[in-house]
RNA sequence: AGGCCCGUAGCUCAGUCUGGUUAGAGCGCUACCUUGACACGGUAGAGGUCAACGGUUCGAGUCCGUUCGGGCCUACCA
């Protein structure tokens, strides 16, 4: 901080700067202190491909306020970083890149996109995959390191010695090594089945890859003409093309309508095959005709349908999505026009019974948005149950907890549902599958090492596997494999398994059940002990945000104008676990301003500080320097606290307590609301304005060293609890006010600088006592319109030790009112009811010139009494109920007969002070 | 088709798990204060049948059920 302290805080410089530092002195690596108790983190890797957004901001910030949390709780924290190599995605974007260099004149928008995607997807395959390749590392060199360099920025605590990419060499080891395991215990295999194939990407993508959407379609009903006989039997499809692929017609057997023609032939219309009639379970009587089209190749239903009755399989779709040889006079045409062109021609023919609406949900590709087509095809595949089953069960028996609860049944009905996973792709970016072929006798050889014989038939002519892994397969070992796994390393004893992590939602199953399923298998053991769900960050209109709506905040750019610190309290304040979250620029300005706030509190107690003579300033510093690990302990010095410092010491301890609590729980909304509301509205508004005249004093009599110790060890006190939140501005303003040297960081001293011993109850409600006269003076004070003036008081209590109180913080009590004096008396005001203030403990007026309107005074008494009187009868309606004194907890019963007897006290007053208005 | 979440002040949301005195915050609004930390501030206010109905309970915004409205996820019915 300059001399000159600005009065508007400005977050660039010093946000940069401490960022900087915090790298350079890798301060967020782990100790080597066993006596810690640890915890570890792994960063949910965000893709190469992408650029920080919201959603990174939000799971950073929960991320790093615990880390931070955890490390000034004295813990041996490690946040390990990483990012992913996305396969599918990177490989989309670099295509794209190569299709904007060869036509890089066209105006950007989607269309263009589309172009650039088509025609890098051509390029690619004149390159060939070793250039491919080649061209995505030099990508990930140059763009994969971005949001790195924005979490750095962002001053995400992490460990950046220990950073890890999923496709490192020693990463993919691990890659081959489990893949190699599972193959051969038998849990991975290659078959022909159907697979989710995306037309445009030219892959087989996962269940999970495919995105659900209804669609308003139609369903078609088809007469397929009886053999050998007159009539047809009519079935109805969405899907009219695949007819060509048609190898049967399946009626439920129970279904009287159709039992004679069981086995019986019908034509296949437009191709004149001849297809039989058979009996299955799966077809259900009530819907459409209740006879199905059977499309052995293209739809997952009818596979099964013809595994149980052997019939034949037909592929008439190809890889691009266009008509095959076996589609006869439709063959390439894509798949779309073909539709047409077979209705058209079932028309013709008037074998199109009818047309009805129908909607239907499509599966669409989750990069490209194309339909995707379920298609026959050869891949690799993992068997799910026995991995997934001890997955299942240490979140069934608590081993892993899923927080909030909700997602644990989520996952755990997910789980009992699971499919074999597709985990192979036909792509090029990727981890490739270490899979062989001989090319003599077709055998199969999956091993870590490149093979050079095949060991079946001595053949040396072998054929590499060209297909790569899923992306999530890679990822699914990242709590072990980013520890060194298979190597035996001093990381894995250290930090395997993790103490918790945290995802959205959208990737639970994609990769948090995964990691599970693989830390179990490989590691005996969960890869985290606490799973924490975030939420979901939404625009002002609640919409998901996303590039493609265009309705991205960009999260530099907000930090840039409002400061990281004010973002990542926004985000946290807002994030109550299980809710999403709605961001909008009004309430990133509005935590500027608490960071404003802090800047002003700080920059008002070091001006005055360092207006203190040296010699004062220094036994300050010294009083302060000592501070100790085990928190400063006011009880032990009760001589040097008024009663101010006593309350905001109370406060202080609660809110410190309240807020461990919350954190522990992923409370975040409500740790930051708490010191929020403790530092603006308690230290601000309350306490520094109480000890304001005290420390502004200068000249021959300066405040009492005490006064500066206390306020100085509560503002320290503050920064610390702040610090998770808010990093830079509490780094900053914790080295100016405390002189601490320049390496060393707020971030590395305790969370908890208070002692045990705070809690101040009497302090508490003696000030709870004084702030509500306070309140009362200034109110009485506004509603004669008198703030601008220095009136005096009077006020009459009857509790002596109260008014004792007041008496004895007179000078507080007329400096917050901006009163000149006042008059305190025992007993109750008597005289002029006009202008008279009641409430249970005590009575006060404010002496002004002006007469006051007698009918307005007795409107204003009469409404007090009014409510007075209803709130009476309600806590009077409680006590008379005998199931309620009876049966509530003492100390809700007394509170409510305390309430009462104060609401008495009141009223009669009110009631007293009318009577004798009526009587002036 | 199944499941989940939400409905609280003009707006955006806490509070519901664990029922208990007078339901909170931010933004916005009104009046006053340009007071030597901060006008990105202060003081005092206005503003709520807690979606509706029923139930449990001494007591319900909170627990249970039903309905209405909104959102999301999962699913192989052509």
């Amino acid at each position: 901080m300059e001399p000159e302290i600005p009065k508007i805080y400005s977050p660039e410089t010093i946000e940069t700067q401490w960022a900087r530092q915090w790298v350079e002195q890798k301060i967020y690596r782990p100790t080597d202190d066993p006596s810690r108790p640890r915890f570890a983190l792994v960063i949910p890797p965000p893709n190469i491909t992408g650029s920080l957004h919201m959603g990174h901001m939000l799971e950073h910030g929960e991320i790093d306020i615990l880390m931070r949390w955890h490390r000034m709780k004295g813990e041996n924290v490690l946040w390990l970083p990483g990012t992913d190599h996305a396969s599918i995605a990177t490989q989309m974007i670099v295509e794209r890149e190569l299709g904007r260099e060869a036509l890089p004149d066209l105006e950007p928008g989607p269309a263009t996109q589309r172009t650039w995607q088509h025609e890098g997807q051509r390029r690619r395959r004149e390159m060939g995959p070793e250039k491919f390749i080649e061209r995505c590392w030099k990508w990930k060199e140059a763009n994969g390191g971005k949001i790195r360099e924005q979490m750095k920025r962002m001053g995400a605590s992490c460990d950046w010695t220990r950073d890890r990419f999923t496709m490192d060499p020693a990463y993919t080891r691990a890659v081959v090594e489990v893949f190699v395991r599972l193959y051969d215990e038998g849990l991975i295999y290659r078959g022909k089945y159907i697979v989710n194939w995306c037309p445009r990407c030219g892959t087989a993508v996962s269940d999970l890859e495919v995105v659900h959407e209804e669609r308003q379609g139609k369903l078609w009903y088809i007469r397929y003409p009886l053999e050998k006989r007159p009539g047809h039997i009519t079935v109805a499809t969405t899907r009219p093309e695949t007819m060509l692929g048609d190898t049967a017609v399946a009626v439920n057997p129970s279904d009287a309508r159709y039992r004679e023609l069981v086995d019986y032939r019908v034509e296949l219309p437009l191709l004149k095959r001849f297809i039989p009639v058979v009996a299955d379970d799966f077809v259900d009587p009530k819907f459409g005709t209740g006879a199905v089209k059977v499309t052995p190749a293209h739809d997952p239903n009818d596979y099964e349908i013809a595994e149980r009755h052997q019939l034949p399989r037909i592929e008439v779709i190809d890889e691009e999505g266009r008509m095959t040889e076996e589609a006869g006079p439709y063959r390439g045409l894509d798949r779309f026009e073909a539709r047409q062109a077979v209705v058209r021609d079932l028309t013709a023919q008037g074998l199109l019974e009818k047309i009805e609406d129908y909607p239907l949900s499509v599966g669409i590709c989750q990069r490209c948005h194309s339909i995707v087509e379920p298609r026959l095809s050869t891949q690799w595949f993992m068997k799910m149950q026995p991995l997934a089953e001890p997955a299942r069960r240490v979140v069934e028996e608590g081993r892993i907890q899923v927080v909030p609860d909700q997602y644990r049944k989520i996952y755990l009905d997910w789980m009992a549902r699971i499919h074999d996973w597709c985990i192979s792709r036909q792509l090029w970016w990727g981890h490739r599958i270490p899979a062989w072929y001989c090319l003599s006798c077709n055998a199969v050889m999956v091993a870590k090492e490149t093979p050079h014989v095949c060991p079946k038939c001595g053949s040396g002519s072998l054929r590499p596997e060209t297909d790569v892994l899923d992306t999530w397969f890679s990822s699914a070992l990242w709590p072990f494999a980013t520890l060194g796994w298979p190597e035996p390393t001093p990381d894995i004893g250290n930090f395997y398994p993790q103490n918790l992590m945290i995802m959205g939602f959208d990737i639970l199953f994609f990769w948090g059940a995964r990691m599970i399923m693989m830390g179990m298998k490989f590691m005996g053991e969960v890869p985290f002990r606490e799973l924490y769900i975030h939420a979901l960050v939404r625009d002002a209109e609640r919409q998901k945000m996303s590039k493609t709506k265009g309705n991205v905040i960009d999260p530099l750019e907000v930090t840039e104008k409002y400061g990281t610190d004010a973002v990542r309290f926004a985000l946290a304040i807002s994030a109550a676990p299980g809710t999403d979250i709605v961001v909008s620029p009004d309430k990133f300005d509005s935590y500027r301003g608490f960071a404003n706030k802090i800047w002003n509190a700080a920059r008002f107690v070091l001006m005055n500080l360092r207006k203190l003579p040296e010699n004062v300033q220094h036994q300050i510093a010294d009083a302060l320097k000592p501070m100790p690990g085990a928190g400063f302990d006011p009880a032990a010095a009760p001589e040097h606290l008024a009663l101010a410092d006593r309350w905001i010491f109370s406060r202080l301890w609660t809110i410190t307590r309240e807020i461990n609590e919350a954190l522990g729980q992923y409370r975040f909304h409500e740790a930051a609301d708490k010191i929020y509301h403790f530092f603006w509205h308690e230290f601000c508004d309350w306490y520094l304005e109480w000890v304001k005249s005290e420390i502004t004093k200068t000249g021959e009599e300066p405040a009492a060293p005490a006064t500066w110790v206390n306020l100085a060890r509560v503002f320290e006190a503050a920064l610390h609890l702040l610090h998770p939140f808010m990093p830079f501005i509490t780094e900053e303003l914790w080295h100016e006010l405390g002189r601490h040297p320049r390496e060393e960081s707020i971030s590395l001293a305790p969370f908890n600088l208070v002692g045990e011993r705070v809690a101040d109850p009497i302090a508490e409600k003696q000030f709870e006592t004084v702030q509500e006269l306070i309140v009362a003076l200034r109110n009485a004070k506004a509603e004669l319109n008198l703030q601008k003036q220095k009136p005096s008081a009077q006020v009459a209590c009857d509790d002596l030790r109260v008014l004792e109180l007041f008496r004895a913080h007179q000078d507080s009590i007329h400096r917050l009112t901006g009163l000149q004096a006042t008059n305190f008396a025992r007993g109750r005001m008597t005289g002029e009811a006009a202008g008279v203030h009641h409430t249970a403990t005590f009575d006060l007026r404010i002496l002004h010139e002006e007469k006051l309107d007698p009918a307005a005074e007795r409107l204003r008494l009469e409404r007090e009494k009014e409510k007075l009187e209803q709130a009476l009868s309600q806590s009077q309606k409680q006590l008379d109920n005998q199931g309620f004194v009876s049966r509530a907890p003492r100390d809700v019963v007394r509170g409510v007969e305390r309430r009462h007897a104060e609401l008495t006290e009141h009223l009669g007053k009110v009631a007293e002070s009318l009577e004798r208005l009526g009587n002036e």
